[in-house]
DNA sequence: TTTGATAATGAACATGTTGTTTGATATCAT
DNA sequence: ATGATATCAAACAACATGTTCATTATCAAA
């Protein structure tokens, strides 16, 4: 990729994610994303058709960087505890989101964080669905993993409210003690 | 109040709502407000000083609504259960947004609900400090707290996904199952 | 290093939205 | 009937959007 295209890349990237962090993503402008990334114009919609691509295009970095990390690191598969490495694979996650903290925060903070939860959903899904033993049987599936899914997205912001300093295991243990596990 | 300021009222109201249902707040103008309720520009203005106010205040209108039913119809207070009249309570709550249908579809479908839920968690919290013994005492307080507040938002937004078809008891009683009461 | 390709630029443009103002008109309560 | 006030249409400046285009700068590859 042209060295050219890297950087206005970057520069735009990096100054969504200032404005985010001091304005709710609806009351953000191209011209005020144009302003603070210093490019020219047509330069930005050379790159990305609308502000919401760029939202978009941001969760996915954000997301294919958690995947790709989780796939390498095989987390030790110790099932003599009641959750199955349950425990482990969330505080592993919410590790990689304090890795992307300031993405993460700037993104989620204020009313912005829609589109990514959608995203971060999605990923908990996946998720929830190798640890079938998690999901309660005595009301239906879909409601279930519903409750598995949000709580923990609900957790999450909660977290990153309380600015990512409980630890991540801390975090994780509560989160199965109020689910029941 | 003057009959005129009410018939436009209604109609911004009324107007607002039927856009809700077709696409998201973010993408409403003014401008289709006004054209849908038929009423003038200035006319809007004089009542409303931005969309967001409009939305503000359509969720209050709500959540003043449900406020004053639950304070005439007390419900009765069997304590012989473990959730010490919780159920009927989330039921009942169930069944005036099922009353509100229309409203409550509209401003929550899409993206636009995000307002709304602030406002509804506010509401929850409320409710869920009348009953004590539904936090458990073995994680912090507000994380607690939190995962009720969060979880039964997840759940009626689950529950509106589906049509408001599950019976409302069916879903609070499940509800109350995850969260292990 | 030259060169052809491509990215960035800035200016201009038509279009649409916003929020305000103004003076005329219609409707209200009494 | 009348004074108050809500509505209206029209116009306004300010700004945002997305596109176009000619020019300039930077790149990668021969």
């Amino acid at each position: 990729m042209d060295r050219r295209q890297q950087k206005t890349r970057k520069a735009i990237f990096s100054a969504f994610n200032n404005l985010l962090e001091k304005k709710h993503f609806n009351n953000i402008t191209v011209q005020e994303i144009i302003d603070e990334a210093n490019i020219g114009r047509s330069t930005f919609y050379s790159h990305f058709e609308t502000k919401d691509e760029l939202l978009k295009e941001m969760c996915t970095d954000i997301f294919d960087h958690i995947y790709s990390h989780e796939l390498h690191s095989e987390t030790s598969h110790d099932f003599s505890l009641s959750d199955h490495g349950l425990l482990e694979k969330i505080a592993h996650l919410l590790y990689h989101l304090k890795d992307n903290k300031e993405n993460v925060i700037g993104i989620l903070s204020g009313e912005s964080g829609e589109l990514f939860m959608r995203y971060f959903k999605e990923y908990l899904v996946t998720m929830f669905e190798q640890y079938p033993q998690s999901i309660k049987k005595d009301v239906p599936k879909d409601f279930a993993m519903n409750h598995l899914v949000g709580s923990l997205a609900e957790a999450v912001k909660w977290w990153i409210a309380a600015k990512m300093e409980p630890k991540p295991e801390t975090v994780a243990e509560n989160y199965l003690k109020l689910i029941g596990l």
